[in-house]
DNA sequence: GCCAACGTTGGC
DNA sequence: GCCAACGTTGGC
């Protein structure tokens, strides 16, 4: 899952320890959110857009889906003037701190073959939240000896 | 600041 | 339903 650390960081989540995310606003993001994460899957915090983009920590899945917020408030930057309380139209998983890991930089995560097809690494992706494969994350977690 | 890539919007 | 125009993302 992907944050911009100067909105929110993997410090920001050291201190609050839980999180709602909010604020993805693409469908696709969205269905992952949805549809295929459960309560206790694992997920790595990446900064992006930021002098080092990478992997900065490992988070948990700790609620269903729920309405963001953010879509009803008009003074908030991902305020979605379409969504009604009765439908709402963008959703979020709360996520806890597991902990704060040493930055595994993105150009470290391309210098693994073993690492070719991560979707976050493919060509053009800007999506917010992508899968990762187990042996993706056996990789990163084991030979990249994660913290 | 640049630019490639992609998503969304809106006229037709 | 098509597609051009526009907006956003995000690495560099």
């Amino acid at each position: 899952m992907k944050s911009e650390p100067e909105e929110f960081s993997i410090d920001d989540l050291v201190r609050q320890k839980k999180t709602p995310w909010f604020g993805v606003r693409n469908y696709q993001a969205r269905n992952f959110m949805m549809k295929d994460m459960k309560i206790g899957d694992p997920v790595f915090f990446y900064h992006s857009s930021c002098p080092e983009p990478g992997i900065a920590g490992i988070a948990q899945i700790c609620s269903l889906p729920y309405p963001d917020a953010t879509q009803f408030d008009s003074k908030s930057p991902y305020y979605e003037p379409a969504a009604k309380k009765d439908s709402p139209r963008w959703f979020n998983v709360d996520v806890k701190l597991v902990r704060k890991t040493r930055l595994v930089s993105l150009a470290s995560l391309r210098a693994h073959p073993e690492l070719a097809d991560m979707r976050i690494l493919a060509r053009g992706n800007r999506l917010s939240i992508t899968p990762v494969e187990p042996g993706e994350w056996d990789f990163i977690t084991g030979s990249l000896a994660l913290p």
